[in-house]
RNA sequence: GGAGGCGUGCCAGAGUGGUCGAUUGGAGCCAACUUAUAAUUGGUAGCGAGUGCUGAUACCACCCGCCGCAGGUUCAAAUCCUGCCGCCUCCGCCA
């Protein structure tokens, strides 16, 4: 017989707006929209005006093409960071910035002009350069915000601003100011063609025949001194070179110092090389059976001193570590002025950078025999006379990857060229930083490592570039006497100019215009001086970042964090501490955070050229960027990580799952009013008291993994218990209670409180990282006494409070969930033994022995509904262990709640329902 | 060439000296439910060698080895040390 009503709709099933499909690609602009509209980002740091700030200070990226994932991720590091310092109640806003200046822009603007170059201005040029980079840092910007990241959008930070470029020049007169700017010469790649430096972006690798020779070098110094075999014997040293043209500048050749040298005969000279190539060597020259004299270790060879072949000039015996034995003969020729590494030791060694080369590729008029000459062309005659001579003991070709000027095709040539640069030595910089980093919080720790190391053997900072995108370097020289004009005062000036004007000030005003009136050479007294074309290094620019802390009260200097790929030890964490160091006295940033790279399935790095690229765009469009921050919680960002569809498709099943977690509470708090039916812990049921304890322990952890910047540790916590204790377990159980008891019963409120609190407090600690859900679910989560609008409004909950269980209770908890275990195994193979299907056909007997006995007598009223059955019947049990047995469960099955019940069809008025269901159907009037 | 990082089951990813052959999730297989329903729940489940059982290289039981490989420290190692191999990132780039 039926009831006489619809049962169904005695039930209380879940109810919510909170839909089951999230739709982000639509819900997420919504909710974009309608933060901006409430100026959501204001208020929250109106709220927090007088709380202790927290400064994460942007590294800004290259306002160049469109973000990639590895940007994107940095991004909502960030926004991880400073959402969730804020709700633990600090000030934190987040000011964004951009790298605007820069070669990788000028060179774009340079192919989209074209011919039209030509007839414009350096103003015009740098006109197009600003254009561009604008219109790429709104494209980034809106990839940004599209990202949910909170920040100051209306008004970041831009490097080509005149007040940064004004900031930029004033961190620039401080190194003035203590002395560590100087003008000396550094080879750099140079186009003789176009007659300009090349970057090395401007370079392309083509192969190239150049001639390889072999070059003997007579012994200036008697080596009798030292070998006394080879007293009063005509002895040279043999090297190696595929650019004659250099030989003119050589001023030293590099020994390696653990190599093994040795002197052989051949007829009356004496040659020196790697004893291991002395095979090889003398086969070249016809020697069968070389005759070893000696041999001689490369470090005693330092300071010696071999004769020019043909410049009345000594050649010094230096040492280097990139000395191989692969070609050549471990000789290696040293020109300082044409070759970074010869460059290097020169310097290490106090040689002049000599370069004698001109603008066009000419020797210079100091270069005897072939001055005018272009030094390509100088390679045949230098050969010919050198043969001529008896130098030149052999003579090839040798086809190698060679440099060439990405625009007119041409080989280039290094060559030394005045360079301004900032001594690292010179009053300690370099020595102070160290100190410097030691004091930093490196994340992880490593950095520490890797960024010392970096410091101690980074050359001085060459930081001018022969470019017109950038910050001028604002110096001058004397039209009289042409000394150099550059220090603390004219900086200063400079900067004052460009603060109001730009940088284009520079290539507008005259030189006299640029100085402070009354200027003069302080040399010869001149007042007419000439601008140097020089920009600053954009490293410099960008390292200077930290110049916009300190002018507000809520963005103090130094800052807290710093956050980037790893990458940026060398970059910009390397040259902001030490602009930092020089300008400030300390480091800019307290902790510094990298992260690796992003790379595709296979874990290769992501390239356009491998065709591996994945736009964030692109998963934004499909998904939504919910899942891209998802992605990014999951992943222990300390390693590179690999990104790929299936496992974006196992981020998407998570979102899924946290989704239909709050869903479920929200669907069973539709009747709830916090503020009216909350029940006191002291009177919740015991189980909705365990869930509490449960979850206020995950909340420790999640806010512990905030403070460490661990937001894998985050999400893996609140997962876990999402999945296992939430909805595998205690929602599972709290189902029956939710739907069948009466509406306003003790035992359902109390159910609800512990759903509500636990829902309240996962918003909360999963709003830095999911911000659009969390937002959605809490708009439509019932409200209460002094909720917020927004989430983002909120702070994290605090953790403990009234419901955290004692030692004894937390045991019995974990006993009785052990016994679940065993319970519903010995369900299942009772469900395959056909006994019973749904697990409440069943009825528990347990064999309880005498030890367990008061924990299962206290519980007993919650066994049935703790294993999901319809009875539990508690047996005396003897030894260890309760026994476990499973039976049909006597009764009927109620058509209400499904338990089986002995009461079924024992009621006159509803046959159909157990004892608990037929009372809440009376008390409803039915 | 230099610096740094990483290597755990089919996959992702926990785990930093014993309670770990190893948490959790995904995929797989089996099942329940239709009252979170394009949802929810339970169970099962690594690889290799050996012994027993057997008609059987199947199932089951037992046992041994395996957390890149090889050693070492220790009463005890996925966890510490050394070497090797592999992968990745950054920097340099050759006279």
């Amino acid at each position: 017989m039926a009831e006489p009503f619809d049962v169904k709709s005695t039930l209380n099933l879940p109810q919510t707006a909170f839909a089951m499909k999230a739709k982000l690609t639509q819900k997420e602009p919504e909710l974009l929209k309608k933060w901006k509209e409430t100026g959501l980002y204001g208020r929250i740091l109106r709220k927090h005006a007088a709380d202790p700030t927290f400064v994460l200070h942007d590294g800004p990226p290259y306002a160049n093409g469109t973000i990639h994932l590895g940007t994107a991720m940095n991004k909502i590091l960030k926004d991880f960071i400073v959402k969730s310092r804020t709700m633990q109640g600090r000030l934190a806003p987040y000011v964004p910035g951009w790298d605007c200046h820069g070669l990788p822009i000028e060179i774009h603007v340079d192919k989209l002009l074209g011919d039209r170059k030509k007839d414009m201005s350096i103003i015009e040029i740098r006109e197009e350069c600003r254009a561009y980079a604008l219109k790429y840092v709104d494209i980034q910007r809106s990839d940004f915000i599209r990202l949910g990241v909170f920040g100051e959008w209306d008004d970041p930070y831009l490097t080509m601003a005149p007040g940064y470029e004004a900031g930029v020049l004033r961190h620039l007169a401080a190194f003035f100011a203590a002395g560590n700017v100087f003008k000396g010469k550094r080879p750099v790649h140079w186009c003789p063609t176009c007659r300009t430096a090349l970057a090395e972006a401007e370079i392309i690798y083509k192969d190239k025949t150049s001639p390889s020779i072999y070059v003997k070098f007579p012994m200036a110094t008697d080596l009798g001194a030292k070998i006394p075999e080879l007293r009063g014997r005509r002895a040279s040293v043999i090297i190696w070179t595929t650019t004659p043209w250099t030989l003119p500048a050589n001023l030293a050749i590099a020994f390696h110092p653990e190599h093994e040298y040795a002197a052989f005969e051949s007829g009356e000279d004496v040659y020196i090389v790697a004893k291991t190539l002395v095979p090889k060597i003398a086969g070249m020259l016809g020697i069968r059976d070389p005759k070893i004299l000696a041999t001689i270790l490369g470090r005693d060879l330092e300071g010696l001193k071999a004769r020019h072949p043909w410049i009345d000039r000594d050649s010094l015996f230096v040492l280097a570590d990139y000395v191989t034995l692969d070609d050549g003969t471990g000789c290696v020729h040293t020109a300082p002025g044409h070759g970074l590494e010869d460059y290097q030791t020169g310097r290490a060694y106090g040689l002049d950078i000599y370069a004698p080369v001109d603008d066009e590729g000419r020797f210079t008029p100091d270069v005897a025999r072939y001055a005018g000459m272009s030094v390509f062309k100088a390679n045949r005659l230098i050969n010919d006379d050198m043969r001529r001579d008896g130098a030149l003991l052999e003579e090839g070709e040798i086809s190698h990857s060679y440099p060439h000027c990405w625009r007119c095709k041409n080989p280039v040539i290094f060559r030394a060229t005045a360079q301004w640069f900032i001594s690292m030595d010179e009053g300690g910089l370099r020595q102070r930083t160290l100190d410097e980093i030691r004091r930093v919080r490196w994340i992880p720790a490593w950095g520490e490592e890797r960024m010392a190391g970096m410091m101690e053997s980074r050359p001085d900072w060459c930081i001018s570039r022969q470019r017109s995108w950038g910050v001028p370097i604002p110096a001058f020289a004397c039209r009289a006497c042409g000394e150099i004009l550059a220090n603390e005062a004219t900086t200063l000036h400079v900067a004052d100019i460009f603060a109001a004007e730009g940088s284009n000030a520079w290539f507008v005003r005259g030189a006299e215009d640029l100085l402070p009136s009354g200027t003069r050479c302080p040399k010869c007294g001149g007042t007419a001086f000439e601008k140097e074309h020089n920009i600053l290094d954009v490293w410099f620019e960008s390292g200077a970042s930290h110049g916009i802390l300190g002018h507000r009260p809520d963005l103090p200097w130094p800052a807290d964090v710093y956050i980037e790929g790893h990458d940026q030890h060398r970059g910009w964490f390397n040259s902001s501490i030490v602009i930092g160091v020089e300008a400030k006295g300390a480091s800019p940033y307290r902790t510094c955070i990298t992260h690796g790279f992003i790379l595709d399935a296979k874990g290769r790095a992501m390239s356009k050229s491998a065709g591996n690229v994945i736009e964030p765009r692109t998963i934004i469009a499909q998904n939504g960027a919910e899942i891209l921050r998802l992605w990014t919680a999951m992943l222990n960002y300390k390693e590179d990580a690999p990104f790929g569809d299936e496992i974006l498709q196992r981020v998407v099943e998570a979102y899924r799952k946290i989704r239909n977690t709050w869903r479920f509470l929200l669907g069973n708090l539709s009747d709830f009013n916090p503020d009216r039916d909350s029940v006191p812990a002291s009177e919740m049921d015991g189980l909705d008291r365990w869930a509490l304890a449960a979850s206020a322990e995950v909340g420790a952890k999640v806010l512990r993994g905030y403070e460490e910047f661990e937001y894998h540790t985050v999400f893996h916590a609140l997962y876990n218990f999402f999945t296992v204790d939430l909805s595998a377990f205690y929602l599972d159980i709290l189902k029956d209670r939710m739907y069948c008891s009466g509406k306003a019963s003790r035992l359902r409120r109390s159910g609800q409180t512990a759903m509500f609190r636990i829902l309240k407090d996962t918003l909360r600690l999963m709003a830095p990282i999911l911000p659009f859900t969390a937002e959605e679910a809490w708009e439509v989560m019932p409200a209460f006494r002094g909720k917020e609008q927004s989430v983002h409004l909120e702070a994290f909950p605090a953790i403990g409070g009234d419901v955290i269980l004692g030692e004894a209770e937390k045991s019995e908890w974990r006993a009785l969930i052990a016994l679940r275990e065993r319970v519903l195994k010995e369900l299942e193979s009772a469900r395959e033994r056909k006994t019973i299907g749904n697990s409440l056909e069943a009825q528990v007997t347990l064999r309880v022995p005498p030890a367990d006995r008061p924990l299962l007598d206290k519980h007993r009223a919650g066994l049935a509904s703790l294993f999901i059955v319809s009875a539990v019947v508690l047996a005396d049990g003897e030894g260890e262990g309760v026994g476990i047995a499973v039976a049909k469960a006597p009764g009927g099955k109620c058509v209400r709640c499904w338990n089986y019940s002995t009461h079924v069809g024992t009621s006159v008025d509803h046959p159909n329902l157990c004892a608990r269901c037929e009372a809440v159907v009376r008390d409803l009037g039915r």
